[in-house]
DNA sequence: TATGAATGAGCCTTCATTCAT
DNA sequence: CATGAATGAAGGCTCATTCAT
C-alpha cells in the first residue's frame, strides 16, 4: 500500500482513465462514505467498466490511497506564510501557521473526515494518518525548541510532548468544526487556538521575554 | 437507538440471557472490531442462538449502544477527586482531574477505540460521542469561568472555546497513547497536559493571581 | 478436507437439507462436470437458497468430497465373492475379483470420471484417488505374495510392483471402457484381464504348480 | 482445433512471435497448470502484448494444442531401438520398447500431466490423448499378433485387447511414477513391466517357444 | 502486425434477518 | 423464550476477448 498504485499506465489514454477513476473515487467517497462506496459506482462515475478499475487498482483501499496522494500537496504544504520569517513575532507566526492549517483543513474537510473514517477501520490508514500528523508535530516541536533556546518560550516544557498536545488540539478543533459541524467561525478558531498556544508556551510572558 | 434497548426482559432467565449477550458483545467487539463482529459470533460467544439475539436487540448498533451504556458509569464519573474542593489549588485540581480522566480512558481503551470506530461510521454514534465529550467540556468550561471570575485565570479567554480546545487536547492525547500505542507514561501525560492547561489558562501567572 | 463436512446439522431438518444438497451435487456434477457445476445450480437442484449451501459446505471441493463419501461404500467394497475361499482356484478368484471391480466401476462410471477430472485439477483429490487405488493395490499385493508363498505364482515377481501394475491395468481398462466409451463387453473385459493376470503371475504354469 | 493453428504467420517476425508464444505457453502451463494459466501471463512470458496472442491463436486450447504438437516428435517416436530387429529376442525388444517409452515419458512428464489435466476437462483433448495412445496400442498389437503367428506368444490372447491392457499398464505406471511421484527407479519400472509383459504373453513359456 | 487499455458477463461468498418448530 | 436452519440481496473480482491506435 505504501507504494500505492500497483500498475502504472503506459499510455496517455491509460493515464486519463486512471485519473478519471481517482477523481471519481473522491467524488463517490465524499458522497457515500468509504464503506458505502461501491467499486461499481466509482467505475460508473468514471464512465468506465468495473474491469478497468482492476486495471489500475487492486482494491478499494488502494484507490483511496491514490485519492489521498492526489490531495496531499494541498494538505501537507498549506501556503506556509514565512514561518521562519525573522521579522515576525512568534505570536504572529503561530497565528499564521494555525490559520494556514485550519484553512487547508477546511478546504479538504470531506476528505479529512474520510481519512478519519478509514483510519478508524484500517490499521494501514492509521499509519497514514499518523505520518501525516507527525509532519506537523515535528515541525512544531522544532519551532518550540527554537523558541525555548531563544528564551522566548517556557523552558520547562517538553517541546515534543507540548507539540504533540497542542497540534492535536488544533487538529481536533478543525475536525469538530469542519467535519462535525460544530459552529465556530474561522476567526474564532484561529484566534482561540493561537491564544492558547501563546499562553501555553508563555510566548508573551514577561519572564520569558 | 437513543432509547437503547428495544425490549426489556420480563423474566430472570431473560435478564441473564440479555446480560450474557451484552458481555459477549463487548468481548467480540473488542476482539474483532465493530465491523468485523458478526451477530452470529456474538450469539455463539454468549452461548445462545442467533434467534435469541433478536429477542433483545434489533440490530448490531443497538447492542453496541447497550455495551456502551454498561460501561458508562466507569467512564463518565471517574472517581472525581473533589473538583470543587476549596482547599486545593487550581493546579492541583486540574492535575487530579486530568489524571482521573486519563486513567478512566486507559481502563476502557479498547472500548474508546471502538467508539471512535463506530462514530467514524455511524452518525448516531457521532452524537453519542459528542454528548460524552460535552459532559467534560461543560464541566471544564464552568470551572474555567469560575476561575476567571475569581481572577485566577486569563480573563481574555473564551471559556467555552478554551474548554473545548483543552479538553480535546487531553482526550486526543489519551487516544493516541492508549489506543494507538504512542509510548508515553501516565505521569508524563498527566504532568504534560496539566502544565499546558495551567499555562494556557495562566493559572499561576502573577498578573492573574 | 480430510474430515469432509465443516458443520454437521443438529436437527433432522438440517440433515434432510444437507442430504438434498449432496444428492443434488452428484446430479449436477455428473451432468455439468466439476468445473461446469455452479454452486447456484446445486442449490437450485436441491431446492434451497445459495446461502443454505454455505450452511453445510465451505466450497465446491467440500461438497464433492461429501458426494464421494456417500458413494464410497458401493465403490470400495464391491460384493467381494469369497476372495479367500479355499475351494476356489486362484484363477477363479482373480476372475471374480476383476468382475466385481469392473462392475462396481461401471455402476459408478460417471462418478469415477468425475474423480479423474477433479484429481487432474486438485492435488487434494489426487490424494483421495491414490488412497482409493491403494486399497486395491494392497489387497492384491497380499494375495500375490500369498500365492507366491504357496508356490502357485511366479516367485521372481516383485509382488508390490506387480500388484500396482496389474491393478492399474484393470483400472485403466475400466476407465477407457466405461468413461471414454471404448466399446468392449463386460465379458471380454473380465476374461481378457483375467487371462493377463493369470499369465502374468504364471498361475497355471506347470512349473509353478 | 483438429487443424491446429488458425493463422500461419506470413513474415519471419511473425514466425518468431508465434514461436515465442508457444514456448512461453509451455513454460506457463507447466508452471501454473492449464486452468491456472492466463493468456495474459503467456503473452507476458513471451514478451508480447495480449493482443498479439490473438493474432496467432483463437483460444487457450489452441495454443495448448500447438504446445503438444511442438513436443510430439520427441514423445511419439522415442528413439525406437530397432523394434523389428530380427536378431533381438522378443524379450529384449519388449524391454527396449518399454525403456524407450518410459524415458520419453519421464522427459516430458510435466507435459504428460498437463495432457491428463486437459483431457480430463476437454473432450477434444481426450481425443488427442486417445489418438496418441492408439499409436502405441496399434504398434504393440501388431507386434503381439506377429509373435503369435510365429508361435512365440500365447495364441489364445486377443492381441488387440492384450495390447490395450498392457500398454495402459505401462502408461499408467509411468504416470504414477513420473507425474504423481510414486517412488520407483527407472530400472525397477523397466524390468517390472517387461517381466509382466513377457509372462502375460508367455514369451518364454517352453510350450509357446 | 503490435500494442495494451477497455469490456462486462458471470460466479462466488457473506451475513443480517426471518421464521417454523 | 429458545433454537438454528433458511433466506437472498448485494457486491467483489476474474479474465477471455475485443478494439482503437
Amino acid at each position: 500500500m505504501s507504494t500505492s498504485p500497483a500498475r502504472t499506465p503506459a499510455t496517455a489514454r491509460g493515464e486519463r482513465t486512471r485519473a478519471a477513476l481517482v477523481a471519481a473515487a473522491r467524488t463517490v467517497f465524499e458522497r457515500d462514505g468509504y464503506l458505502g462506496a461501491r467499486l461499481t459506482d466509482i467505475a460508473a462515475e468514471a464512465n468506465c467498466s468495473t474491469g478497468s478499475f482492476y486495471t489500475y487498482f487492486d482494491a478499494k483501499e488502494q484507490i483511496f490511497q491514490a485519492v489521498l496522494e492526489a490531495a496531499q500537496d494541498d494538505m501537507l504544504h498549506p501556503g506556509m506564510p514565512r514561518l521562519a520569517d525573522d521579522e515576525a513575532s512568534p505570536q504572529a507566526v503561530v497565528r499564521a501557521s494555525n490559520r494556514a492549517y485550519l484553512q487547508a483543513y477546511q478546504r479538504n474537510a470531506r476528505l479529512m473526515q474520510l481519512l478519519e473514517q478509514v483510519a478508524a477501520i484500517d490499521p494501514e490508514f492509521r499509519e497514514v494518518r499518523r505520518r501525516r500528523a507527525q509532519v506537523f508535530v515535528r515541525r512544531n516541536a522544532q519551532a518550540i525548541a527554537q523558541l525555548q533556546a531563544q528564551g522566548a518560550a517556557d523552558p520547562t516544557l517538553d517541546a515534543e510532548l507540548a507539540s504533540r498536545a497542542l497540534s492535536a488540539m488544533v487538529s481536533r478543533m478543525a475536525y469538530t468544526t469542519f467535519c462535525l459541524g460544530e459552529r465556530t467561525s474561522m476567526n474564532e478558531l484561529v484566534e482561540g487556538c493561537t491564544q492558547l498556544w501563546v499562553n501555553a508556551l508563555r510566548l508573551d510572558d514577561p519572564a520569558t521575554v
